[in-house]
DNA sequence: AATGCAAATGCAAGTCATTTGCATTATATT
DNA sequence: AATATAATGCAAATGACTTGCATTTGCATT
């Protein structure tokens, strides 16, 4: 797991102030597998006995994505957006759509396609998103998958 | 194209009372190829010398919604949702970053991948969203693809 | 270690799309 | 036409998020 020192690497180089609560926020969101919200963030970090205010919360994880260092998920189904530490790697993700946990799927089967059809259309193609939904194990178990 | 007729009978299958504000939006969708925002929606209606309330609009489109007879769509890069009436045919998106319009596109490059994906994990799936962002040759024309 | 200043933070108030409570009105059935 | 039920308008509420501004903090410099 990426040392505490690490994370205050990562904020010098993008030339940000490395303060308690950056290095919290970033530091969770990296020893986290999946995307969190902007509320969830916030307890974790009271959690901690860290006391901060939840705009806090939420300019520390614009500026976080700003620089880089987190994707942002902004949610169908859910009003929330979601969070996540940016590995650097093209990913998908399967969306529960009982409890809106995402979990990361790191093959993509896309890449040929997406040539076809900007041979195809008067687009410019940036990237795409892909989200396959379905009810993750637990979900199912609670009955939520009607 | 649908005639008015129609529409009328389709709010009717789903025991929905056959009103002139969903008449019009109905109508309105059905005849437009691409997802339109509530607001847009509101303003066609005044246009239209319809006069209704834009809670009004958000409640229909929220009825023919639940009754399956639109397709919500929550953007992202945007907070605004659109809205489509409801072809049942799955479909995918190029979505324009530039003014954030959605085009349809009607071949799907993934099922045979979906169901390997159910073999390969714990969930249960019910289905996917892909959408593929650039830019519109209107965008393109306006230097908006930086 | 003390200083100074830009950047970060807390707090309260503001946004913006969307939703809701309730009194009124329209629809479809009797 | 009368009635029951659902739809609508209006105003206020919601919820996630953003912003203005006064205060505090990190950190380069003295």
């Amino acid at each position: 797991m990426e040392k505490s020192g690490d994370v205050k690497e990562r904020l010098k180089e993008c030339g940000l102030k490395s303060t308690k609560h950056r290095k919290a926020i970033l530091n969770f969101l990296f020893c986290s597998s999946v995307p969190i919200s902007a509320e969830q963030v916030y307890l974790q970090m009271i959690e901690q006995g860290i006391s901060i205010d939840l705009s806090t919360v939420y300019r520390t994880l614009e500026t976080l994505r700003e620089n880089g260092l987190l994707i942002k998920h902004d949610r169908l189904n859910d009003t929330r957006a979601l969070y996540e530490y940016d590995r650097r790697e093209h990913k998908h993700y399967l969306v529960c759509l009982g409890c809106n946990k995402m979990l990361p799927i790191k093959h993509c089967p896309l890449e040929e396609y997406e040539k076809d059809l900007e041979k195809a259309t008067d687009f410019v193609i940036a990237g795409h998103k892909l989200d396959i939904f379905g009810y993750c194990a637990e979900c199912q178990k609670k009955g939520l998958q009607e």
